[in-house]
DNA sequence: CTAATATCAGGACAACTGATATAT
DNA sequence: CATATATCAGTTTTCCTGATATTA
C-alpha cells in the first residue's frame, strides 16, 4: 500500500521505525552468524578492528580507545600475538613504547570474514529478490545512508 | 569464492551488498548509541529477552536456550532477582521447578530502552527524509523482511 | 532405581586495581 | 623530579566442570 499523503505523519513514522528496528536487529544477527568470529574477545576483535581503521599504535592507545586498563590491554594483546594476529615492534623514537600492527594473516583471516558475511547476503538478495526490486532496495540503501550521516 | 549463484548481475549485487553490510553494521551501532542498556551482561539481556518473547520458563530451559550451564544460569537469574528485574514461583505440578518470569519493574524498563531507541530513529527519518522518501523506504523495508525469512 | 531439576563447591579466564621498572 | 609506557602481582566476575539433595 503505498501512502504519499503528504503529512509528515508520526504514527505511520513510528510504526516504520518499530519495523526497521527489529529488522535490523535480526539482519545483523544473520550476518553475524555467517561469518567464523574465531574465539576471539570481544575487546580483541575491536583491538583488531582499530589497528586495521587507524592503523599500527601502541598498547596504551589501544587501551585508551577501547576503554580498557593499559594492563587489560597488555594481556589481550599478548593473545593476540601468540595467535600470530598482531606484531609488535620497539618505536624507534621513544624507547618506552611498543608499535603494534596487523600481521598479513590477520588482514587475510578479516576478510574472509567479511567475505563470508557479505556473500551471504549477496546470495539472498539475488535468490530473493527480483533485479527490479533489487534496484528498489539500491535507491533504499541511498536513503538509509542519509539517516546515519552526521 | 565471492558468489556461487548463477544469476546475471552479480557485480551490481556484490556492490549492494557491501553497501548493505556496512550500512547495517552503522545503524545497529547509532541504535546501541540511543538506549541504555543498564550494566546487565550479555546473559542477563539475553534471559531478560528469552522470557519476554517467550514468557515463563525454568532455570534448565533457560540455560538450554542460552546454550549456558544450568549452574551458571542459576547465578544469573540470582543476580536478576536480586536487581528486582525477574522473579521466581514453583511449579505447583513439578516440585523440582521453579517458574521464572519478569517483573513489571523489568518489563517497563525493557519498554523504556526500546522506545529511545525507536525515538532517535523516529525523530531521524522524519528530520531527514521527505515524506515520499519515507514511503519509499517502507517499500524497501518490505523487501528486507523477504531477506530474514526462513 | 533412573532421570531431571536446582544448587553447592572449586577452577579457568578476562576484566579490574595497585605497585614497579624503564624511558622521556 | 615529574610524566608516560609497559608489565608484574592480586582481586573480582562470569563462565565452566564435578558432586549432591530433592522430586518425578
Amino acid at each position: 500500500m503505498s501512502n504519499s499523503s503528504g503529512r509528515p505523519g508520526s504514527a505511520r513514522t513510528s510504526a516504520l521505525a518499530e519495523d526497521m528496528r527489529l529488522l535490523i536487529g535480526k539482519l545483523k544477527r544473520r550476518l553475524r552468524e555467517q561469518g567464523d568470529h574465531g574465539d576471539l574477545t570481544p575487546s580483541q576483535t575491536a583491538v583488531l578492528l582499530r589497528l586495521e581503521k587507524g592503523g599500527p599504535a601502541t598498547v596504551s592507545s589501544l587501551a585508551r580507545s577501547e576503554g580498557m586498563r593499559p594492563q587489560s590491554m597488555s594481556s589481550a594483546i599478548a593473545a593476540l600475538e601468540a595467535a600470530g594476529l598482531v606484531r609488535g615492534a620497539p618505536d624507534p623514537d621513544d624507547g618506552r613504547q611498543t608499535i603494534m600492527s596487523l600481521t598479513d594473516a590477520c588482514r587475510e583471516r578479516i576478510r574472509a570474514g567479511r567475505a563470508a558475511r557479505q556473500d551471504w547476503l549477496s546470495r539472498t538478495i539475488t535468490a530473493r529478490l527480483s533485479p527490479p526490486e533489487q534496484d528498489e532496495l539500491a535507491a533504499a540503501v541511498r536513503l538509509l545512508k542519509r539517516l546515519i550521516d552526521d
